[in-house]
DNA sequence: GAATCTCCGACCCTTTAAGTCGTATACTGA
DNA sequence: TCAGTATACGACTTAAAGGGTCGGAGATTC
């Protein structure tokens, strides 16, 4: 129902929350998960994914934890979606390399590619900063013409 | 995963075909569904939950089937998609008026709630004339700067 | 060496999508 | 009017994926 998953909300929660605590060397899974009440395991995993994929650095041990990598305003929402919910396919059709397993003439598939495309580029164009600077984006939102993001779609 | 359901594929898919055969006055769910090779019985259901939104006319008995109801370049990828998987929402927070049912304390909704507006323009702005046009299509993308659709995306 | 923490794989549960079946109903044409 | 063809609709079954849990192993600090 092009949905993102919950994995993905929570990795981008996680992500915004360090973000905003700059101050702390590393904040743990459980840390993260209590001030968003979500089950601490599965966001461990998350953060796992997220280290592996380079988003984060971890350190284990007491006073560990997770802290990111780059600057928030370098890891951008698509880096984060990619990394938990793998690659992002708005149809069946396309996966991977060729088309649809169905049905060779399927001819809906190149126009929604295009969409696709678009989707990927504004999500691309937001950064975890971009999340996390509420207050900014209140005041951008209401003073008017900064757009951040500009997408175009060549159908 | 952000993946649009095989029955909101399918509808499209039977939507363009309808588009491309204007000559025809109906064209019966097994017509459309053999010329995809996707189950008969299953398009049935679509093609009639789309007629009872109005976008499609029906017609029983023998030489029966579906037309469309309007021309096919007044018809939006968003309203089929709408009309088969209902709504669209990015996230699993924004079900409807009011936020998350997780956390209260959710701000990455907001940003995202503005992709979703974005990702729904785009969608609006496909009509099925412009997935049944191959050949104007392969055209325009040939010849450059035709662009269809020019979305905003104000953070 | 005890307390915290990350790390990782296996497992279970629930939801949803996908597809099927059966039947009632409507229309057409001979 | 009867047979054939089509839509209409709801209940059901099956398959896959998402969401979440459990248990143990390996770091790190105090």
């Amino acid at each position: 129902m092009l949905k993102l998953t919950k994995k993905a909300d929570y990795g981008l929660m996680a992500l915004k929350y360090l973000a905003e605590h700059p101050e702390s060397p590393a904040l743990s899974a459980k840390d993260i998960a209590d001030a968003y009440g979500i089950p601490a395991q599965l966001l461990a995993k998350i953060l796992q994914r997220l280290t592996k994929t380079g988003l984060l650095r971890s350190h284990a041990g007491m006073n560990g934890g997770y802290a990111l990598s780059r600057d928030a305003s370098q890891i951008s929402a698509f880096e984060v979606i990619h990394a938990i919910d793998g690659p992002l396919f708005i149809t069946s059709c396309t996966k991977g390399a060729h088309g649809c397993d169905l049905t060779p003439s399927c001819t809906i598939k190149e126009p929604l590619a295009r969409v696709n495309e678009t989707i990927v580029g504004v999500l691309k164009s937001i950064s975890i900063h971009d999340l996390a600077d509420q207050e900014g984006f209140a005041a951008r939102a209401a003073t008017g013409p900064p757009a951040k993001a500009l997408v175009t779609l060549n159908l």
